[in-house]
DNA sequence: TTCAACCGACCGACTGCCTGTCGGTAATAC
DNA sequence: GTATTACCGACAGGCAGTCGGTCGGTTGAA
């Protein structure tokens, strides 16, 4: 049977099936077969919307991205938010994003298979993010709260290890090594600022709940 | 023909085969009959030695970790060395014997056909390199050199970085953002680390040859 | 000293799967 | 009515891993 849809609309629903599939099986241990089947076309088809398996990935990233960067530079851009909660607000919504925008993405990067598309979002992620932030640090420089000569290097620095540490199981920890691992992060992140003893601390116990278990 | 060897030298020289082949072309580059040719053995002979492709992957990092951390371990406990210049001299080492040791595994890790053995490697460097670092950094605790409750998760955040940042390409860089990047790193480890402003640096300068081109 | 049994190293044809191609077909747009 | 665009599925080429069988060195008994 033939149905034809726009190229947009078939676009999305490979990309879709890419998603959920590429989320339980890996990139590697899902074949172009298993996409096909799910969205019921034949390879031409698929082929005819993206030049390359792994073009798929690298689509499915870019759309995760927009989605994603999208999010939190809008509430960096909202002057009215102090500071420091704007900061934990862009990093509450790099989270909360992840889990709406794209179904599974983001809970199953962690797979061994998956080290391709990990280190593809991971460099979105760090060249991204970074200046986001950036610029809110920037802002609290010249309002006294952080003192740094190296803003830009200090967050990435700082989004590189969160990403690499508290979302990889690069490092396996017990959920209270991953607590005193948050409570070290705050303070490093706090020296590295130049910000004041427990500022950060105070700031993240008002707004994220406290134990902070899904951080960054 | 037919030819005998012991079984730990066979290994070997599947493994140098592959280690050349996977730093040239990648590991989803190289296919297993490019390592049967340029070893000069059989199908049914690789797979008598290895149980799969990736077995061989692994089995040439733990070949590379053994020699790299061994080499590091070795420094770290000579406590005759001055903690500060013993830290750039274990990081020396890592670098050194990246080169000598395995041939061209570190130099080609790098290409994005190798996510799977960066990641691997990655692995290993931030568990294996952040408790040799960590010892040091305790006995500068105890001299008074640097100040921090966290020294683990310090140098955690400190490999991590460097390996992330100054290893992979994940972020371009131009040898001169390069430079920069290298100075803002050092004064960052200063502040992590609560040790005096500056002294890192002029240890680096005096060692190191002060570019840093090949730092960590 | 000889011989036979054994075992680990070795072989290469074969299977099944996978990605990407290509010539052709049907539907839609203009 | 024609041009474009979405779609199809057979096919080619290459891949990892399997398996039944072969060969050579070693060991121990005759």
């Amino acid at each position: 049977m033939r149905v034809v849809k726009k190229a947009d609309e078939r676009r999305n629903e490979i990309l879709d099936a890419a998603d959920e599939l590429f989320g339980q099986k890996g990139f590697d241990g899902t074949s172009t077969n298993d996409i096909l089947e799910r969205v019921g076309i034949a390879r031409g088809t698929l082929y005819h919307h993206f030049k390359s398996k792994e073009d798929i990935m690298d689509a499915l990233i870019e759309r995760y991205n927009v989605r994603l960067l999208g999010a939190a530079q809008e509430i960096a851009a909202d002057k009215s938010i102090p500071v420091v909660e704007r900061i934990i607000r862009v990093v509450m919504a790099l989270n909360i994003s992840g889990e709406s925008s794209s179904k599974e993405i983001m809970e199953h990067i962690h797979k061994p298979q998956n080290a391709l598309m990990h280190q593809k979002i991971q460099r979105v992620i760090i060249n991204g993010v970074t200046p986001i932030l950036t610029g809110i640090i920037r802002e609290g420089i010249e309002q006294g709260l952080f003192s740094t000569p190296f803003p830009y290097e200090c967050m990435e620095m700082v989004v590189t290890y969160a990403n690499t540490v508290f979302d990889d199981d690069i490092v396996t920890m017990t959920n209270e090594e991953r607590g005193s691992r948050i409570l070290a992060f705050v303070c490093n992140v706090e020296r590295l600022l130049g910000a004041e003893s427990g500022s950060l601390m105070d700031a993240m116990q008002m707004f994220g709940r406290g134990d902070g278990s899904s951080y960054e």
